[in-house]
RNA sequence: GCCUGAGUAGCUCAACGGUCAGAGCGGAUGGCUGUUAACCAUUAGGUUCGGGGUUCGAGUCCCUGCUCAGGCGCCA
């Protein structure tokens, strides 16, 4: 008898098997009963039959309640009356834990979404949980091995920070041995250097934004992936984020068909996504949007009903580039073609999911930095090693972040960022 | 921060200003040989979010505080 995990179980079909996990439901009859088990690997459906599994054993499972820590045995047949297409003939049970005196919280049913959320911690457990947060996983390897095979080097950017790239009413303050630091709300300012150190570099960390944004995309503290590169310009960083944003979706579709089920993803969407992605400028977009009948201005950005237009028009991620740079940040390079223009490009995800890429070639010039840095109210001096960078070895280069849990939503089709993340912190919520 | 809505059993929800606040799930007990959130029977389980008010009478109406949800703004 060999002892192995759900995950791996089509390779025993036929043999004895001995598997450990957790009781997910248990239903009894007479003299059948079926015992759903979960390992963590996946969901196997047990069936107890008095006459052959005995009397001891078969009145043993009676007293099984939901996450019950047991370890089973029995033959593995396939099945196509068992969830899942496999089931174990059980001939053994063993209790490893039982606890008793309160009911566990979470049942295989409705609930609210700030009980489950207070129970996040067991929550986990649950069957949507638990492929989610598998494709993420997914998600994570296929971003690694994206830019490992494009041989960009990871260069991790620091968590504490003395300053801020866009702004100090977001940032979260900490007490930095009586100093004050920031928690990072971006990596990009520090690949500016690895990328002129390493040619292509990117990180991959969490990021913390004080807003306080109430919505179904946003969170407090989220992962963000930033590529720089050196020596790239704009139209490079849109064909670098379809190939990567394909990349990623292709592999989940080729390795975690069984969790896309369990969430009912219509994955024909998915199939579809392809390179190239429609590119259009931010005015196109604002034509677009009052096609669509709402009276935007040039000037203004979207907000979510006007991105939600744009997004309707495409079937998939689009691109908007080219925005004014009234409303964008300083370092964003100036289109020569039109100098109240920034070379900068957001990715709108389909079906309302929302920005999920934004880049920019950055300005390299040193004065025409120093003079946007003045007019952004920034002090050169706490730049100052962003300021070097325009020195030394200045050269043309361009990066973008990608939200990760913004993708994770959009791919896995839920519908609020807050399960993308295993224990998601948003405006009103640290705990668990 | 703004707008709208909600808060009743462990959970999900009912209950016209008027008798003892009900049901399903979960728990307990019993029954049932192919269940898919199994089913059937019996049973235990309540500070109706906190504070104040109106009323003969408040879960229900009013004021106030707290919590949550949906949407907006800000952003990835």
């Amino acid at each position: 008898m060999n002892d192995t995990v759900i995950g791996h179980i089509g390779g025993s079909a036929g043999k004895e098997v001995r598997l450990k996990g957790w009781v997910y439901n248990f239903r009894s009859s007479g003299k059948i009963a079926f015992l759903i088990l979960r390992d963590g690997t996946g969901f196997i459906q047990c069936v107890l039959v008095k006459g052959e599994i005995g009397e001891e054993y078969f009145e043993l499972a009676k007293t099984l309640q939901q996450e019950d820590t047991i370890e089973v045995a029995g033959k593995v047949a396939e099945n196509p009356r068992s969830p899942g297409g496999y089931e174990i003939a059980m001939t053994s049970l063993r209790i490893i834990n039982q606890f008793r005196g309160e009911e566990y919280p979470i049942q295989k049913k409705d609930h609210g979404v700030d009980f489950l959320l207070n129970n996040r911690h067991l929550w986990l457990r649950s069957k949507m949980q638990f492929a989610t947060l598998r494709i993420r996983d997914e998600i994570v390897k296929a971003i690694r091995d994206f830019f490992y095979e494009r041989e960009f080097i990871l260069i991790d950017s620091p968590i504490f920070t003395p300053t801020a790239p866009e702004g100090t009413s977001s940032l979260f303050a900490t007490d930095y041995f009586g100093e004050n630091a920031f928690l990072s709300q971006s990596g990009q300012l520090y690949q500016e250097a690895g990328a002129i150190a390493f040619r292509k570099t990117y990180c991959f960390g969490p990021t913390f934004r004080a807003e306080k944004s109430k919505t179904k995309k946003h969170l407090t503290e989220f992962w963000m992936i930033e590529p720089e590169v050196a020596f790239a310009d704009l139209d490079d960083m849109m064909t670098l984020s379809e190939d990567f944003v394909c990349y990623v979706v292709g592999r989940v579709l080729e390795k975690k068909k069984e969790e896309l089920k369990i969430l009912e993803r219509d994955t024909s969407d998915l199939e579809n996504i392809k390179a190239p992605f429609e590119r259009i400028t931010y005015k196109q977009a604002v034509e677009l949007v009052n096609k669509g009948g709402l009276p935007m201005k040039f000037g203004e950005d979207f907000g979510a009903d006007e991105e939600d237009i744009v997004s309707r028009n495409f079937k998939k991620p689009v691109f908007i580039h080219r925005f004014p740079r009234s409303i964008k940040p300083f370092y964003m390079e100036a289109d020569p073609e039109d100098g109240d223009l920034v070379l900068n490009m957001d990715l709108i995800a389909p079906a309302g999911y929302g920005e999920i890429i934004g880049g920019s070639q950055r300005m390299y010039d040193l004065d025409r930095l120093k003079e946007e840095m003045k007019k952004a109210g920034l002090s050169e001096k706490d730049y100052h090693w962003y300021v070097d960078l325009r020195k030394w070895g200045s050269c043309p280069h361009a990066g973008f972040g990608l939200g990760l849990e913004r993708t994770v939503a959009w791919i896995t089709g839920i519908e609020h960022i807050r399960t993308a993340i295993p224990f998601p912190r948003t405006i009103n919520r640290l705990n668990p």
